[in-house]
DNA sequence: CCATGTCAATCAAACGTTTGCGTAAAAATA
DNA sequence: TATTTTTACGCAAACGTTTGATTGACATGG
């Protein structure tokens, strides 16, 4: 493979003459230039970025840190989509993209310092979403240029774009409670993500604007599977006073709980009525139709990633903190009148 | 940030032996070997791989070149589980995954070889499903060590994991015929993309089997988008003798053949039948269930980044051409018992 | 004619590692 | 004790770049 001394005894001129061609200094005449770049180009040169990063102590690559298991995480259309956003910036500022992944949360933070650590990416965009990420505690810590894709602590040198998931659960709640229902259960998701909290935080929200309580037995919290979904959709349609409606964490999870409604005989919405979150592709074509919220995924990728840029590039990033708004997406699952109570 | 010169400082050694020490060789005391590391833990040193890649000339790092665009590549669930796969071998090795995005193929060639010339990656996987691949061309000449997930040309250098395209479209064919069905629409992606080629492939071996013809206007080729799966769908339901089942190329397309039934008030699958390709997570949720095939994508990204990592260990790579089965899964869409003739 | 300035290119050090070779000291052997 | 072998480590070059300092050629102005 050439070099850029290769480069240079072909050109007849010195290494430096070659380098200050490609970066295009304008101490290198218009001749001397033409010459190189002939070369360079005739046998295929091409910098070898390694060497170059050892000296300007740059890797023009970017980190992605998925901070779910890589088995959950790829398994939801979100981190698709957010890494499609992401993509697509780091390739116009002609980064890379490298990717930490790990089958457990612990062994992905030490992937995360590691690949800091060793100098191998230039900052890193954590898709985070727990409550309590020690990861971010670190990266602060070190100084380290990050943009958080998920709600984080507010901070001073905190980064971070997100979707108004209080807001949504609000909006999804109020949908409901609209349409009459008031026996609505929530079916969440693990504490350990705050996007669940803030959500839920969202839906009682809505309830107590309409002066109501919402009852404890409607709510429950299990994992993001679709089977759990199933498998207490079940229970819930058993109690003596089921759910008029169902609120679930993510589409996924409504999906199951479909299952679990057409496997009782029960319609929806006539029966129960169901709303789901993120509106993934398969939503508009199950049956019936589900009502659910968008969230703008992709776009929320490209603010990470263009927050990060500006960053590294010592731009100003104002504001620190985005939220950007998710849309409730009305559809057949939860009927179009209201309800009497 | 401590280099190796501050270890060796600390540890009154020199920077050779903390070197060796890194690198665990048996010259050096265990005494020594300690005190280093102890060092080392203290200050929190670690080796900086990107000077080490420029001496070692490996990168740890092994390239995914996705042959798609980013966009279409990330909306199947197909590049999420190979990935996952991928991934899950290439921690193993301690390697890292380094991804070329692009917004087209061209673009992606240039940014697959540009990892490679830059010394960014050790080799690159390269999820390929064109028919004529130059990328593939170009690495041979290189002589650069690849392995492409999907079919490719036989050859020597040549690694490849694939499914079996052929035999799973034959099967989902043989079902279909065996079920009485004889006007059997395919519709088909775009024939850039091998696996459709050979899915169609498989589809008229039964054909032929049965000593039938394929009647061409049932066979539609379009792009990998459900919009264009509702539309011709619709098309076909409109001819004089409509098809009386469909196969959909992939899981997507299929919900569109859904929605043009549905939207006809056609029954599934008592007017028409269907079958999907992929298994993807949604299929056994929506009504009826879908019959489909089932993929080992993650098996794939497995064997495809063990394959890689073989390769660059120098080991041999038996065999160089791997076929994963698929299986038929049979669901509702296309009836229980055979239909009369 | 000398001093000064500009331009275009070179020199050489540096980035943080690895590794072949050299060499003292210690251990083994004669 | 003298010689050889082994052990444990250090020296210095190398990897392919970038970049501040330097140089030499040439032009400009006084």
């Amino acid at each position: 493979m050439y070099t850029i001394k290769d480069v240079a005894k072909l050109a007849q001129v010195s290494p430096s003459t070659v380098s200050r061609v490609i970066s295009d200094s304008k101490q290198i005449s218009d001749e001397t230039k033409k010459r190189v770049k002939k070369v360079m180009e005739e046998i295929g040169y091409h910098p070898n970025m390694i060497a170059r990063s050892l000296i300007t102590k740059s890797s023009q690559t970017l980190g992605l840190v998925l901070s779910r298991s890589t088995e959950t995480a790829f398994s939801s259309p979100f981190f698709s989509e957010v890494i499609r956003g992401i993509s697509k910036v780091v390739q116009n500022h002609q980064y890379s993209l490298l990717l930490a992944t790990a089958e457990n949360y612990k062994e992905e933070g030490k992937q995360c310092m590691k690949m800091i650590m060793e100098k191998r990416v230039d900052g890193v965009i954590l898709l985070a979403s727990r409550v309590n990420d020690d990861l971010i505690e670190k990266l602060l810590l070190d100084d380290y240029p990050f943009v958080v894709v998920g709600r984080a602590p507010a901070g001073a040198r905190i980064y971070s774009v997100n979707n108004d998931n209080i807001k949504a659960g609000y909006n999804v709640a109020r949908h409901l409670l609209n349409l009459g229902h008031r026996q609505i259960a929530f079916l969440n998701g693990s504490n350990e993500y705050i996007f669940c909290h803030d959500r839920y935080e969202g839906f009682a929200m809505a309830f107590r604007e309409f002066g109501l309580e919402i009852d404890q037995t409607y709510v429950i919290e299990t994992d993001l599977q679709q089977e759990n979904a199933y498998f207490y959709t079940k229970q819930l349609l058993e109690l003596d006073r089921p759910p008029t409606a169902i609120f679930a964490i993510d589409d996924m999870m409504a999906l199951g709980v479909y299952r679990a409604i057409k496997e009782k005989n029960l319609e929806i919405p006539d029966d129960v009525a169901v709303v789901g979150f993120n509106n993934d592709h398969f939503t508009s074509l199950i049956s019936p139709p589900l009502t659910t919220i968008q969230i703008p995924i992709y776009e929320m990728g490209i603010n990470a990633a263009e927050m990060m840029m500006d960053l590294l590039k010592g731009k100003e990033v104002i504001p620190q903190q985005r939220i950007l708004s998710s849309k409730l997406i009305i559809r057949n699952s939860c009927g179009g009148k209201p309800r009497k109570i």
